[in-house]
RNA sequence: GUCCUGUUCGUCUAGUCGGUUAGGACACCGGGUUUUCAUCCCGACAACAGGAGUUCGAAUCUCCUACGGGACGCCA
């Protein structure tokens, strides 16, 4: 364990941003990296604004990243309470020795910090020395008695010894008030990382919760992988300077440092976020893959097909190198399960021309004769049946795809002949012909 | 308006001390492999915001301009 403590600050008022994930995510890796602590604490001040159901989303989709917090809500620690509405207490002692200090007065029920004066400069890892005038005194308690972001914030910060403070870049200009406070108390000021923002994919201004793509439980409701996700969005607006992208969570623990992060702010790339979802998808071992998997059936109410086990792993074994995202899963490999599945018109008419009638009953025959039904046998005598009819081996293959599926896509048909059996295979053949859709 | 901050391909970025054919990735386009889609492989397109200065030499240093982003609440 190393000394650095860093914290998440979130306000719970509604959906977890992917800005706010983000920034999440840099302390959390920081964290990691450094072998310091990561502290969640919740700064529900503001009462009116903060909602029971918006605590428990934003907890469950940190716990969905894997950004587990060492200490924090349900997992408590030493420098408890981690919410702010808990923490009246600490607040009163901090404020009486602003009193204490003649550094504050009352104004319209008001309590106000006298400014310095003093141009305070802000030590940033990322952009340097930030010098700023605080030039206005400012509220430190309202008139009802609650005291304000600003004041609470490092007073937390202080008490919770916190050494990094890692936040967007919107909070830079803050920062000024924040010295005033760090020196009125005669406290260290912690080390601060102004990270740049995510901005909106096009058009002006940062991200915000009404641009597509911008909730982090639009990604859980698609089975995004959280590894995906970390990955991208670790990218945006730092990289490990080696031209790698595609990482491993620890890969990226490993890499990930203050230093390597930029200063210019980042648009938002929903391609680039699928691709190197879908990269990690591929990449998923053939255990991960399955648990995925039948999280994913469970969930859109296809339980059914976990009955057949077998069946399921030997389907998902054919299907993951073809698979772009688990939202598609249940659609992608429905028929497997599904008797009475449907046939694609599209697919259909593209298949007119090889007079599929004709050749099914050819494949029929064939495939009745097979005594060793594996995908060599399969793929030799199809180009046998090719050879004999002088036709290309396409005429077969995707009139037997669709015949046996109802589809043009798929995984590798020889494969998918295996998976299903022969008398399945055949089943099916009849089934479609019976369908007299040729 | 004031203050802070930034500016390399369409997008994410590499390019620590000045000398590179300015590199990688996504997207897009073209070609190839594969039974189809996907994958995979190859290729093409594509950037140092502009101007001045320092220098033999500047994407890299300085200044100015332009443009972008943010903050200026008894919100957080």
């Amino acid at each position: 364990m190393s000394d650095v403590r860093v914290r998440f600050a979130p306000s719970p008022t509604g959906y977890f941003h992917i800005g706010g994930a983000r920034t999440a995510l840099f302390n959390w890796l920081y964290a990691k990296h450094t072998g310091g602590t990561f502290v969640l604490r919740i700064e529900d001040s503001d009462t009116e604004r903060n909602k029971k159901e918006s605590l428990e989303s934003l907890l469950a989709n940190l716990r969905w990243m894997g950004l587990d917090w060492d200490e924090g809500p349900e997992v408590e620690g030493p420098y408890g309470p981690y919410f702010q509405s808990e923490r009246n207490g600490i607040y009163q002692k901090y404020l009486k020795r602003l009193q204490d200090l003649g550094r504050v007065y009352t104004k319209e029920g008001a309590i106000w910090l006298k400014v310095s004066g003093e141009t305070q400069t802000i030590d940033d890892v990322i952009h340097g020395p930030v010098r700023r005038l605080e030039e206005k005194d400012f509220v430190i308690y309202r008139s009802n008695g609650t005291p304000v972001f600003h004041f609470v914030n490092v007073v937390d910060d202080i008490d919770m010894k916190i050494t990094h403070v890692i936040r967007g870049e919107d909070h830079l200009s803050n920062t000024s008030k924040h010295m005033e406070l760090y020196k009125a108390f005669d406290a260290p000021a912690p080390k601060f990382a102004h990270i740049p923002l995510i901005l909106k994919t096009d058009g002006p201004g940062k991200m915000s919760k009404r641009d597509r793509g911008s909730l982090v439980e639009e990604y859980r409701d698609k089975f995004f992988l959280p590894a995906g996700l970390i990955n991208y969005l670790s990218l945006l607006g730092w990289s490990p300077k080696n031209d790698r992208e595609l990482m491993s969570i620890d890969e990226i623990i490993a890499a990930f440092d203050l230093s390597g992060v930029n200063k210019t702010h980042a648009r938002f790339d929903e391609k680039k976020l699928n691709y190197i979802n879908s990269e990690h998808l591929r990449h998923l071992s053939k255990e991960a893959f399955y648990e995925n998997g039948c999280k994913v059936l469970k969930q859109t109410g296809h339980e059914n097909y976990l009955s057949q086990d077998a069946l399921l792993r030997s389907i998902f074994e054919i299907v993951q190198e073809k698979l772009r995202s688990f939202e598609e899963l249940p659609n992608f490999i429905a028929y497997f399960f599904n008797s009475q599945y449907d046939f694609d018109y599209k697919t259909l008419q593209k298949i007119q021309k090889y007079d599929p009638k004709q050749r099914l009953m050819e494949l029929k025959s064939m495939l009745q004769g097979m005594v060793h039904f594996d995908t060599e046998s399969i793929e030799t005598n199809i180009q046998q049946l090719s050879k004999a009819h002088n036709l290309n081996t396409g005429a077969y293959i995707h009139t037997l795809r669709f015949a046996i599926s109802g589809r043009g896509v798929g995984p590798s048909l020889y494969h998918m002949l295996v998976v299903m059996g022969k008398e399945e295979v055949l089943r099916r053949i009849q089934y479609c012909l019976d369908k007299n859709l040729f």
